[in-house]
DNA sequence: TTTATGTAGTTGCATAAACAACTATATGCC
DNA sequence: GGCATATAGTTGTTTATGCAACTACATAAA
């Protein structure tokens, strides 16, 4: 392990993910100030929705990278907030499919737009050969650590 | 803004910090295998205490990143596991100073060890020179952001 | 058809975070 | 000294996470 002692030194910083809790402190700030009354975990998972409706709450697991229950509560959250409906699938009885409501649908082109504002403000002074740098590490982490 | 139309790509991974997330997951996961039975939170602050004890916790909060609500819950359940004890400060009796007990003195060496072993799993087909330019970024991020 | 096994989703419990409101002590100014 | 203001810490409420245990449905093999 030619590297160990060289990454010692400020493992901190990468494991308590100080950056990424910035980020969306700030995000859930921005959306606050302008009114938008989600938080950024339910943020999150309307933007895999806006991508692609109708998925299933496991698909939607995988996409956040969050466990089955907290899918299932943060789907409840939305729903009491009219924001998504849960439709049972024809195929699989086991299934739910998950669908936006208009509400919902309205909130993307707002929401997107403070999200960008937010990583901008991010990442200001850094270059995009860094961030892109920056983004393959975190990737290769992912990838890394990602099978339980 | 030259960057913004490049930037926007991929600000999701950013937002919501899968890797770090994913980091935590496995040095939980690494903490329960050899039977050291705290949370990664916990240990973020036993982290500080072990470099600096008698901290009040409002450096705590600083060092953590974490509001004081959050610090006064996190030290009571550390003084629970009976790993910290609160000692009221002489000088300013608003003021509690945090001390660390034997168990929790014992507990360092295993759990930087783990912590090391794990952040080495999280980078490993990583170069030195990338994970340099990671941390740039996430700390220039980090202070971008971290005046509320 | 029955039985075993896997998959989708829910519920209970403990821990933690964000925010607001609060108490107690300290400090600085009149 | 007395009052305003700032600082340190606590408590209550809502939301979210991780894990284990559970129900319901699907699939495949005996």
């Amino acid at each position: 392990m030619p590297n160990n002692q060289f990454r010692k030194g400020e493992l901190y910083s990468f494991i308590t993910g100080k950056a990424s809790t910035a980020i969306a402190r700030r995000l859930q700030k921005n959306f606050k100030q302008s009114g938008l009354d989600i938080t950024i975990e339910q943020w999150s998972v309307l933007y895999h929705l806006w991508k692609q409706e109708g998925q299933s709450q496991q698909q939607l697991c995988d996409a956040t990278f969050r466990d089955k229950p907290s899918i299932t509560r943060l789907v409840d959250n939305l729903e009491k907030l009219k924001l998504v409906k849960r439709v049972p699938s024809k195929e699989d009885r086991r299934i739910n499919l998950i669908y936006l409501t208009k509400e919902a649908i309205q909130l993307q082109e707002k929401s997107m737009e403070l999200a960008n504002q937010t990583l901008n403000e991010a990442l200001s002074g850094v270059t995009n050969g860094q961030v892109e740098i920056a983004k393959e590490v975190l990737h290769t982490v992912y990838e890394n650590l990602k099978t339980l």
